[in-house]
DNA sequence: CCTTCATGCTGATTTATATCAGTCTGGAAA
DNA sequence: TTTCCAGACTGATATAAATCAGCATGAAGG
């Protein structure tokens, strides 16, 4: 695949049109090709020296441990996502990453990144909205957990994930195949995996989705984005800001 | 105050140590300098062309405002931090701002930004380090919603405000001077301004935090630092908060 | 082939927190 | 000086979601 067709790039075009020295600088953040396998622990939180990773194929997770054991998901890397950036910028890593799926990703070494800041000013920028971005969906997520009874919750964190994949070319608006279990879920929405099941057969009955066997679909959208109250614009996916 | 000594460089300083170049760059985001009126909406929801603003004095909150009214704060901003950064990167804005006490601010215009990272790359770093300070600080506090107990919750909140009061000179390991409402508090932890008291009452009569009058005092520091689990790793701060 | 284990699923019970419906206080406005 | 009001505070009750204690299924492994 060219770097014209990564899911990142097609990303960051989303914000910014990139011009041939920014694809270039691009170019070398995908030099360190790597592969691993469902489950691997890619990084651990409060270690130094962890890398970041550019996701071309597969799913990841970035989540916090608690004392207690319990776990918090944060949230889902698709292609095109970074993992574990904070990990590099950091003196110790503030988070864990996990390899849901098997995965394939370029290592991205810090300096790697903060020389092409000289050499591409303007990938600096698209650096920063995608940073931003991750930072505007743990808003959201935020808010979810704040404020959004558990159905209501769920309902929007599907309806996100149906964005986010649709902007990369992976699904539309009848649904995507996730490799997610309810414990991910359970995890990803601070609820317990029981309510989760109650939730997604509440949500399944009332005809709005249907999460079963590695897919979910979109059975009623619109009842599912009007239950969600659920409005894209943190996600800033409607066309390019600068150009 | 010279560009020197502004909690903005101030906190920069801690991630990365600044050329004159740098400064002389970031100079130029202070050229606008507005102050404001406590209760001034910075910052809204859904608008176009909304600004950035770099916070010199005074206190803001951050948050986004769901259909039925309720209302979650996803942060509160204190001198040296930037308020409403997303509001100019993305085409509209994800969320609203609004000033607590009189702010004086500076008003950073998205250009003045953007050409800083040709002139200053370095300074284009420590941004990115900022913005990745709250990410992290949302991720933390989506932890804090997910799985922590709302007396656990509290105290990690008025913790992780004392750290970084204390990084900008304002406040100490005895307490700091804040003015927030319990409704404050309620908005930002997710819970009733009916169950904040309550809390507030319990972690009192502990003997662990005091808040009251315009005051948050630390009355056993190392109790509540046990029982929030608190490390602050997150903040990528240099020193902890007990020293 | 049988066992094991992860995942999905369910009813009964408990608990944390919300909601309701107030009181009390101190400062600002009239 | 009285009235008003925001903010702090409290008891009683309601409820969303957790926890407990299971069963069912299908894939993986010996």
């Amino acid at each position: 695949m060219s770097i014209l067709e990564s899911p990142l790039t097609r990303k960051l075009s989303a914000f910014v049109a990139l011009s041939s020295v920014d694809l270039e600088t691009l170019a070398k953040f995908h030099r360190r090709r790597r592969s691993f396998k469902a489950g691997h622990q890619m990084v651990a939180e409060g270690e130094t020296h962890q890398s970041a990773f550019i996701l071309a194929e597969g799913w990841a997770c970035s989540f916090k441990v608690l004392p207690d054991g319990e776990r918090q998901i944060i949230d889902f890397q698709i292609p095109g996502d970074f993992l574990g950036l904070r990990s590099i910028l950091f003196r110790t890593s503030d988070h864990s990453s996990e390899a849901v799926t098997k995965i394939e990703a370029s290592e991205v070494l810090a300096a790697d990144m903060f020389d092409s800041f000289g050499q591409a000013p303007r990938l600096a920028t698209a650096i920063l909205w995608a940073v931003s971005r991750d930072e505007a969906m743990a808003v959201e997520h935020l808010v979810n957990l704040g404020r959004r009874s558990a159905e209501v919750r769920m309902a929007h964190f599907l309806l996100e994930l149906g964005a986010r994949l649709k902007l990369v070319g992976v699904g539309d608006k009848t649904g995507f195949n996730c490799p997610l279990t309810q414990y991910h879920l359970a995890d990803a929405l601070g609820l317990s995996a029981v309510h989760v099941n109650r939730v997604l057969r509440q949500l399944r009955e009332d005809g709005l989705v249907t999460f079963q066997r590695g897919r979910v679909s979109f059975d009623n959208i619109r009842g599912l984005i009007a239950l969600a109250e659920f409005d894209t614009a943190y996600l800033d996916h409607d066309g390019p800001l600068l150009k």
